[in-house]
DNA sequence: GTCGCATTTATAATTGATCTAAATTGAGAC
DNA sequence: GTCTCAATTTAGATCAATTATAAATGCGAC
């Protein structure tokens, strides 16, 4: 199960269906993202939107992301202490993170199972379970220490 | 099962048995956390470590944080894009990431099980596996939107 | 046109973390 | 004890991601 690509077409639509305004910016970011997928930071958005000629400010690049994320319509991404990834992939799903190169990738929960989670605390609320499975490059040297 | 709390004559045994150098200031940093046990950012440490008069520098608590976590005498957990968390427990366990509060806490892993994972991409080992379950204060209000 | 509101923008400010270069300390040789 | 070298600590400067601020801009209602 793959994450969903949108066609350009379909992002006003996706906006409007998550109660975001639509204005050029936005487009803007959400095709950037949506039309490609995958795992992006501020800087990355920043970049790809601009790429040929300035169109979108740091400053709404950085509004937007949270509203989307406040919205449901991205998801935060908290591995990498220096910066957030934002996940243009809504399914549920979990992430391999390459501790070497900082690289996310996606792992389909469709087959993954969680057993014998506690129960939540009292008035509490599950908003969601994060799995990351930190893995890095096989090194044949072992810890020589 | 618990994180173990250590008493302060155990300490230095810890430092050595990571191979790591005992000087005042580790003592200092080691026993802040391994007496109290729990989830310490670089600040909460510095605090309680010079709770009283100074002892240690803020440039040495990071230097040592980062140092114990390489030798895997503490854990990284990075769940607050603002700050890390440094975990005094070892042990396999899992977290609550409460996010209305940014209040981390444990989940034994003895009884979780994870199953259906994908294999290791290509020439990657796993460096081990978080699972963050996030909760949120029971809201009777639902999203009225 | 212009009033009002949401949005965007440039810029400054904040903040956790890291770096630098100098000072201090510690452990062993003598 | 004291010399020496390497390890450690330190204050302060610096960095990069993010957030705040306050001024523009765009746009529909009238």
């Amino acid at each position: 199960m793959k994450a969903k690509i949108y066609t350009a077409e379909e992002i006003p639509g996706l906006l409007r269906d998550h109660g975001i305004n639509a204005t050029f910016q936005r487009l803007e970011i959400a095709r950037a993202m949506f039309t490609h997928g995958g795992h992006f930071s501020a800087e990355d958005v920043f970049t790809l939107v601009n790429g040929d000629q300035p169109h979108v400010s740091k400053a709404t690049v950085y509004n937007t992301l949270g509203l989307f994320a406040e919205n449901g319509l991205i998801h935060q991404v908290i591995v990498d202490p220096t910066k957030v990834f934002y996940d243009a992939n809504t399914l549920p799903h979990h992430h391999f993170y390459n501790v070497s190169t900082g690289t996310l990738s996606d792992i389909s929960a469709h087959d993954v199972r969680i057993t014998g989670l506690p129960p939540l605390p009292e008035g509490m609320q599950m908003d969601g379970v994060d799995v990351i499975v930190r893995v890095r490059h096989n090194k044949k040297e072992a810890a020589a220490s």
